[in-house]
Parts: C-alpha cells; sequence; structure tokens
DNA sequence: ACAATAGTGTCTGTTAGACACTATGCC
DNA sequence: GGCATAGTGTCTAACAGACACTATTGT
C-alpha cells in the first residue's frame, strides 16, 4: 500500500476575558513551524483514542490542562498543500471553556490569549479553521446555548446575556433576550441560589444552570 | 512511524424521484461487506485528489458517472470500530442532483435508489452518516438554496416548491413560500421563458435558475 | 430614602400563515 | 365560458424590539 495521509486533529479553544472572545494558542514544540504559536493539534492515536473526539479531548487534557470541556466538531480540512510534511486531512473541533478553568489550569502560562482581530500569522491553514470556527460558533449562539458553556456552571441571566453580546459582537435587548432564552427551554434556575449582592450590584440575581443533559464534553451532529 | 489511520471519503447522493427523496447507494466491489449496498465511498488518493472534496467529486464521477454535481462537506466520522480494517477516518460529504442527469448517467444501472424511510442494513456507520446527512439537509434546507440543487438549471416556482416539501416533508404555504424565496434573493426568473402549457397544466409557469455563483460544486464553510 | 442592578409588563412594528382573489392558457 | 394551475393581495395571529415600569438589595 502506498503511503496514508497524515491524519491531525486541531482544536480552536475559545473563552471570554476581559470582557472579549479570545482563542488559545500554544507555542509548537516541534518541526514544522517549531516555535510559532498555532493551535492546539496534534496526531490521532489509534491506540490512545477512542475516535476523534477522543483525540481532541486528550490534546486538550494534555497540551492545555483541561477536562470536562465542551468540544464539538467543526470540519475537517484537508489537502495536498496545507502542510509541508505531505497530503493531510485536519479534523477541527473548537471547544468552549470558563475563563475560571483555564486561568487554573496547570499549563495555563503555556497559553497564549489572543482576540480574533489580534491574530498572528498562523501556520498550515489556521486562519482558515479559525475563521470557520467563529462563524459556525457566532451562528449557533443565535438559536443555541452554546455561550453558557463560556460561564461556570451556575450563572445569572445579565452574565450571560453579556456573554452572547460578547460572542456575537452586538448588543441586545434584555426582555426580548430573557424570553428567548425562556423559550428555548435550555437553563433552568438554581432553587435557592442566588448571587451575592456588592457595593455595586446591589439586587442579587437568581443563578441559572445548564439542563441536565452534556455538560461534559459531546459531540453533537448539528 | 507507527502505521497510520485509513483515511476514506464516502458520500450520500440524494435525489428526488418518483415524488420522494432518495439516496442513491451502491454494491460494494471490494472487502469488507463485498456485494453489500453502501454509500459511494472510497480511499483518498493523495496523488489525485487535491483535497477531500476533490475526492468526492472524483468518486462521483468514477462510481456514478456524474459531473458538476453540487456535494458539501458533512462531518467526520471516525472511530477504532468503525471498520474492520482497523481505525479510520471517514470524511463524511453530501450531494444533491437532479433525477434527470442520475437517469442519464452511464453508472445509473449501478445505483440503487432507496427512501430514506426504506433502507436495507448498511455495513460501516453508514446509518449514521445517512441520518447526519438527512438532519443537514432539511435544516438547511429551510434557510437556503440547497434543494434547487436537485432540480434542473431552470425550473418553476410549482417545481421548487414541490421540491421544498419533499425534502421538509411538510406542506408549504403558497404565498408565504414565493414571499421567503423572493426575499432570499437567490433565484432569479429567466427571461422571456415560460414552462410549455399542457393539457394538465393550462398556465405556463415563469422559469427561474438560481443566481450567478458556484451552480457547479463547491465547499462552503458553512 | 436612594442608588444600582434585576426582572416584568405592555405597546408596537414586522413577519409568516391562511385564504380568497385574479391571471393565463387550453379545451 | 369552463377548467386547471400560476400568481397576487389582504387579513390576522404570533413574535421580537423598545421601553417604561416594578422589585430587591446595601448604604
Amino acid at each position: 500500500m502506498k503511503t496514508r495521509p497524515i491524519l491531525t486533529v486541531d482544536v480552536v479553544l475559545f473563552t471570554v476575558a476581559q470582557g472579549r472572545l479570545r482563542l488559545a494558542l500554544l507555542k509548537r514544540k516541534r518541526a514544522p513551524f517549531e516555535g510559532r504559536l498555532a493551535l492546539i493539534g496534534g496526531y490521532v492515536h489509534p491506540e490512545d483514542d477512542r475516535d476523534a473526539t477522543g483525540a481532541a479531548l486528550r490534546l486538550l487534557a494534555d497540551k492545555a490542562g483541561l477536562t470536562g470541556v465542551f468540544v464539538e466538531q467543526l470540519m475537517t480540512f484537508s489537502g495536498a498543500d496545507r502542510d509541508p510534511r505531505g497530503w493531510s486531512a485536519s479534523i477541527a473541533y473548537y471547544a468552549l471553556v470558563p475563563e475560571k478553568d483555564l486561568a487554573a489550569s496547570p499549563a495555563a502560562s503555556d497559553l497564549a490569549l489572543v482576540a480574533p482581530d489580534d491574530l498572528p500569522a498562523l501556520p498550515f491553514d489556521h486562519d482558515r479553521i479559525i475563521a470557520a470556527a467563529l462563524e459556525r460558533l457566532r451562528g449557533k449562539s443565535a438559536y443555541s446555548s452554546l455561550p453558557a458553556f463560556l460561564l461556570p456552571p451556575r450563572f445569572t441571566l445579565p452574565q450571560l446575556k453579556a456573554t452572547y453580546e460578547t460572542v456575537m459582537g452586538t448588543p441586545l435587548n434584555d426582555s426580548a433576550f430573557r424570553r428567548k432564552i425562556m423559550d428555548l427551554g435550555i437553563i433552568e434556575p438554581v432553587p435557592e441560589a442566588k448571587s451575592p449582592a456588592t457595593a455595586a450590584q446591589r439586587r442579587p440575581a437568581q443563578y441559572y444552570r445548564l439542563k441536565r443533559r452534556a455538560l461534559t464534553a459531546f459531540d453533537s451532529t448539528v
């Protein structure tokens, strides 16, 4: 048999930090493009990985020190020219992680958090992968609970609204947002749980959480 | 280096025939599952294929005798268990083709046209791939011109409406359909072109066509 | 009482569905 | 003129944005 194509996985890891949507890049430790910032990626390990999603989760654990992250397959980028090593296919994923989880990771210091507008020049076709991930994240956020995965397990509606606004880049109407999010039926109030009141935020807010289904990583068909 | 995973491409080829949505399956000519009906698929050929989309188009040309088909990447199915040959990844595509093109293909007699409700037992995880393709086709049809690729280059609005209804499986409101399709701005009337009137269809209908952009195969990011 | 944010109720403009209506061709 | 399908106009109900209003806390 002739040599098979290279098969890799790349993960676009999103978070919201300092009020902006950012993605985590990592300095490559090996050739090609050693030392350059790039997406979190690596080879599929057929012995270790149950499937490509498993490979994505392993990469997030090994290289970013993260477990229990939301990941979803984006699409596969392939071709003869995208990798100097030869014909390759990269199964791309995007992942959403709360800022605190990132900060608490043992690998936090390795990660460069950059806003999509401030991307450096990236190796391979990682700029195309990021563009596709952004488009998917924004498109899907409009009618799903996606941005909630950028928040801690318990969050208030004002926090959730702010996260949607950060992801989408547009301000939202308050009452319309509440109506829509409740109609979607994807979150539920946490009984008896209100956010602490502070000097700045007088009235406490009700805590909500995503309704039970995969709070952990999962792979959806859409 | 350890052995690399198997990389294949599979295509879910849709058409509308006898008023129903159908997909084309092909008898496998090689092991594993020789002689069984399955999706149109095969190995990626790094020497021949520019990228995975190129491989999908090559497979459609070689195995189904079709060129100029609309194809779009669906997602990639991977894992240790889906193929008896070992850890594999299949980059799945779906394709839309007018019934007449299929009938005119030299390979027409090789293709089995089956409705999604009447699928035989399929090898690999082809049932999952088909389920995902159906969900994508239906989901995306609601707000795009996708179903138009199931029709000839020139079509009437009643034909287009019937195709949407066949794909979605639900009846549509006539005037709302016209409004929406015109608002989307994806089709335009063919000047001076009306369908012939018949005994059954007294009044001729205006022909429309998709507005110029990729009428040929293309690969979109969403 | 007041400041500050959380949360609700209501008005209004836009849009999608229902459906009656008109238009065009062949017999 | 009648029939069959193409295509349009209009009424209405559902929904999203705007925004004023009430609610709840700490000082």
